[in-house]
DNA sequence: TTGAAAGCGGTACCAG
DNA sequence: CTGGTACCGCTTTCAA
């Protein structure tokens, strides 16, 4: 069996107290008495019983993560720029797939809970306010990028969408496009609504009007890309450049163009959105926007960290990540 | 504060055994109790502390998984397929980012142990076998593709590295590739051997000599693809076929099948390994084999169960998972 | 400089 | 069908 700290104590001939300790450092020992004691440690191979530890002091050193998908790349980052400063304050995670449901998302927040997690950082999809509330009374929460900033469900994270898309077809402008397309995901769905009005965004402020015809909304596929680009190039006054909501569609432009013999940016300029892996990998590799994962994760991890340290609770948060442009070949 | 059993049980007029009861279904409790102490439950919105319910049952339904990087898309979806089977038997778990650094594998190793996790799965990358054997001893352990097979380490889980490479290359062959060229990783590196010599045991299997020229080793890089790729197509007596050791390698090959006009598969066919999500959006989409990820996780957590359920100690076992070849547009 | 002992919040044995 | 209570392994007063 694992050898407790009784053990210990017993076999360096000291008391249970002395022990945790030197473990601790929080009250002074005796140089001999320590080293006897971290001699015994070491030959028993003691390793200090975690679940004991929290039961005792209340706080478990861990903090939860509830993303949707982690096979989606995002938050695989996320976590990473969580561990970031997370870690060295002495952290771990608990990663849960919650597949957005809220089910899911309900489940794992109560685990957390039974797991007395010291906070937790949710991507919630499904979760309304009054299932949060709840939680977030007795814990701290950080909300990653979903709905609308709301003081009583803790600070909230996310990356600016719409001003990452303003700054896509800002630059497709300067580039001399004269007919700026766009082409998006299903009204509402995720960032669909930001990302389109970051699209009018840069007409506006380039004061051009925004013509209706050049907005086509599919899914966020390659094939409703493809699709969508045929059916955009096919016009008579057909556009000169097509701002994508994301890169797997901005792909499907790309599938396209190639189709009709249309070179890219020559006779189309196309930006995606998202850089994902195959963004750079496609050719013509794509202009796209990057979404600051790691930003965005540890932008939750200080957000967790404030709260962690705070004696009373902190004033709820909201926090918003830029995003930015970067240039490769199709625009 | 938060409420425990002793609160539930005072307000429901029952002891805390009887509490414990209910939740467990370890022994009958009248119905009549046993809706008075749900209702408080609810009412209070009890949730029980897995931490003392560990401590005292030496159980945490928590299993760890420890890969390099979780950035490297092949580890999530393994984690998916870990967690189709573990997650039904109620088990629950923890990833740790080990940035395949022996130190961090080591102590994450601890960790744990120290949270008395039931069993883990490890991807080990610098470990020796020493370090692994104490774990080893302690607690359920499953290596994940690394390392010899070695019955005192647990049970191993890999892919057929080998056994998938022959495959590429025996339908290069098939579909009529006189001279089939390989670009693979650096010696020793990762699955750089195995790979290697599935390339060579296929060109056995077709009676056909292997050309030393006609291999090269880089690193597992695009550019490497690239480089190798020209050389190898700079030669007089240049091969119709490139098997490549991985998709980015595959993806370099590409783009200077591209610079030289060649076109593929027609003149020159080329298949990668791995399928990571570019392969698929690359034109021409890549053939290329498929290391099953989930079917990987699952059968990790099957060993782990198998352990977990076994009273004595199980003899190791070693669990080979068969990779599969996708036909695409290169090959 | 060190120890004794009271819990943290459950589970499960032993009784009744 | 229900309770009392020891104990899991640690931290933290209180005392010496």
């Amino acid at each position: 069996m694992r050898v407790g700290m009784t053990e210990v104590a017993a076999k360096a001939g000291v008391s249970v107290t002395t022990v945790s300790h030197v473990l601790s450092g929080r009250r002074p020992v005796a140089e001999e008495t320590r080293a006897r004691v971290l001699q015994v440690i070491e030959r028993l191979g003691y390793q200090p019983n975690a679940l004991a530890q929290g039961l005792r002091t209340q706080r478990t050193m861990t903090v939860g993560l509830l993303v949707p998908d982690l096979t989606n790349p995002f938050y695989p980052m996320v976590l990473r720029g969580l561990e970031d400063v997370l870690a060295p304050a002495g952290y771990h995670s608990l990663v849960c797939n919650t597949d957005g449901t809220r089910e899911q998302e309900n489940d794992f927040l109560k685990t957390m809970a039974s797991r007395r997690v010291d906070g937790v950082v949710i991507a919630p999809f499904q979760l309304t306010r009054k299932d949060l509330l709840g939680f977030a009374q007795t814990m701290p929460l950080v909300r990653l990028g979903g709905g609308p900033f709301d003081a009583d469900l803790g600070d909230l994270v996310r990356s600016d969408d719409e001003g990452g898309m303003t700054q896509a077809v800002r630059y497709l402008i300067e580039q001399g496009s004269g007919r700026v397309a766009y082409i998006g995901g299903a009204a509402h769905a995720g960032p669909s609504d930001l990302r389109e009005s970051g699209y009018r965004r840069a007409l506006a402020e380039a004061d051009r009007e925004v013509d209706e015809d050049l907005i086509v909304r599919g899914d966020f596929t390659r094939n409703a890309g493809r699709e969508a680009a045929e059916s955009l190039l096919a016009r008579a006054d057909r556009p000169d450049a097509i701002a994508c909501a994301n890169d797997l569609i901005a792909i499907g432009v790309l599938d396209a163009a190639r189709k009709l013999g249309l070179s890219v940016p020559d006779e189309l300029a196309v930006t995606g959105y998202d850089d994902i892996d195959a963004a750079s990998l496609v050719h013509p590799a794509l202009t796209t926007v990057v979404n600051p994962a790691r930003e965005v994760g540890r932008a939750c991890g200080e957000a967790l960290l404030r709260q962690l340290a705070a004696n009373e609770s902190e004033p709820a948060r909201e926090l918003v990540i830029a995003n930015s442009l970067v240039r490769r070949e199709s625009a």
